[in-house]
DNA sequence: AACAATGTTCAGTC
DNA sequence: GGACTGAACATTGT
């Protein structure tokens, strides 16, 4: 589920119900998840203290912990959940809103247990999420929802690949996964596999604007897999505007859903 | 059973 | 070294 709005859900469950609690204990430490540190590491890293602050950079959630970092990636599938003193959960200390599904304990890669009973839970039935001690943050590009026009344009407008596969590049935009991907190129009307290098600026000054109107809506109404096109991408799916049926193929490594019609 | 899945990383090629 | 591609990773759902 994750890409950038999940993720901005995640950290919103973390900044209403984990921040400011003692922590006493730190549990399910999934070693393949967690790696590659050792269970001592995160033990030493948070009991006996407090989150104090939590940021998102792209996919990325930065909890901050005694002057130091917990990094938390929800990977493919990863969600992130507070559970109260009875171990139960509500809708709004679940990253998905319940929509992935109840909580099942046996997903938990890494738990902190707060002194009042409440629990923060980075819940990942996949095990391709990370949880790491003072990540390094380098290697991502500006953040989706904070890149400036100048930066953007930086980043599409070199280069020879596929636009999706530039878009879909954490080291140019971070926060861009494979759903909002398919998403931003429909309502810009640019087809996925269109050269970067070939793109005019009015293209990508429509790939600027649509990348936002994408990840608000995603935003504001529950998640990635929501949106105009989102629904019909899948196979017989037509194009929300000109009924045209939509287009399928691998791009950038990921599928790929678009309107030959609409986008060149 | 075989394949795809909202992600990242690494080996390999040009 | 840089840009780029494809496979691998772990697991679940179809």
């Amino acid at each position: 589920m994750p890409e950038l709005p999940e993720v901005e859900s995640a950290r919103l469950v973390i900044a209403l119900r984990a921040l400011h609690l003692p922590i006493s204990r730190v549990q399910a430490i999934d070693p393949y998840v967690c790696r590659p540190f050792a269970a001592e590491d995160f033990r030493r890293l948070l009991i006996g203290h407090r989150l104090d602050r939590v940021d998102r950079v792209g996919k990325l959630l930065l909890l901050s912990v005694g002057g130091r970092s917990l990094g938390l990636h929800l990977g493919m599938g990863g969600r992130v959940v507070v559970t109260d003193a009875a171990g139960h959960v509500d809708r709004e200390s679940d990253s998905t809103h319940g929509l992935a599904g109840p909580h099942r304990p046996q997903w938990d890669r890494l738990v902190l247990q707060f002194t009042d009973g409440t629990a923060l839970r980075l819940v990942d039935k996949r095990r391709l999420g990370r949880a790491t001690i003072d990540p390094d943050t380098t290697h991502l590009g500006p953040d989706a929802l904070q890149i400036t026009r100048t930066q953007f344009d930086a980043a599409l407008l070199t280069g020879h690949r596929p636009v999706k596969a530039r878009l879909l590049d954490q080291a140019s935009i971070s926060g861009i996964g494979n759903l909002v991907a398919d998403e931003t190129l429909w309502r810009a009307r640019v087809s996925p596999l269109h050269q970067t290098g070939a793109l005019t600026r009015r293209e990508v000054s429509a790939l600027y604007r649509s990348m936002h109107a994408a990840l608000n809506w995603a935003l504001t109404h529950g998640g990635s897999h929501t949106g105009r096109l989102i629904p019909h991408r899948h196979q017989g799916g037509r194009c929300p505007r000109c009924d045209r049926q939509l287009s399928y193929a691998r791009v950038g490594g990921r599928s790929s859903w678009w309107c030959p019609e609409e986008q060149r």
